[in-house]
DNA sequence: ACCCAGGTGGCCC
DNA sequence: GGGCCACATGGG
């Protein structure tokens, strides 16, 4: 066993299977309404608490927008008053109203969209306009089921207090994770839920601390 | 009155 | 390739 594998074994010892949001993010197989939901979360949590995304995701309920086709009916406009307590909700507004655009009139579905191949989606993704890596590759994953690592910031803290790497940059600790892991959905979607969770909790003692 | 939160794009050098 | 700023809300 490695060391990155040992890593993912503790995590699952101290917190076992990722709760709250993660639930629905680590299930799998999902439908379809479960995967639309995962994408629209994998934009609104952009540099955002999980709680004032539940908020914006409550208001779409609220407004009977339930899908990534009502997305893309609906006027940007109207979209960006729903999602405001997400924060920066006029350029996620237009984030999400283009990415509903584009599966829709692509793909149709994402159940459709699902058929093709992970790497010729993510630079598909990317093109569009409030999609980097790390959200690109949160669809991929979680809403997708594919086995494609996640790096986010707790990911990167992680990676410097176990002084795993030297270098942070995406790519890198992308490569290093998938070189070091078995190429498996499940463990990917789990490992990385666990590394955000454990980093909460530890961001949470610092601030009792202080 | 601060500080923080699963990022991204646009600019600069 | 990296540093800095804007984007915005809700909670501690």
């Amino acid at each position: 066993m490695n060391v990155f594998e040992k890593i993912y074994q503790e995590l699952k010892k101290k917190y076992g299977k990722p709760a709250g949001q993660w639930r629905l993010w680590c299930k799998r197989p999902k439908t379809e309404r479960e995967m639309e939901e995962v994408t629209m979360g994998a934009i609104l949590t952009q540099r955002t608490n999980w709680r004032n995304v539940e908020l914006a995701i409550n208001n779409l309920k609220k407004a009977k927008i339930n899908s990534l086709k009502e997305i893309y009916k609906s006027e940007p406009q109207k979209l960006a008053s729903l999602i405001k307590p997400s924060g920066f909700y006029k350029a996620k507004a237009r984030y999400l109203f283009n990415l509903a655009k584009f599966i829709v009139k692509n793909y149709s579905s994402l159940g459709r969209m699902k058929k093709a191949k992970p790497k010729g989606l993510r630079e598909e993704l990317l093109e569009l306009k409030g999609i980097g890596p790390e959200t690109a590759d949160s669809i991929l994953l979680y809403a997708l089921d594919k086995p494609v690592f996640v790096i986010d910031e707790y990911t990167r803290r992680l990676v410097k207090e176990l002084k795993l790497a030297n270098k942070t940059n995406y790519q890198f600790l992308q490569k290093l994770f998938e070189e070091n892991l078995r190429k498996d959905e499940r463990l990917y979607q789990d490992f990385h839920a666990l590394i955000v969770i454990n980093g909460k909790s530890v961001s949470w003692r610092k601030k009792i601390k202080r």
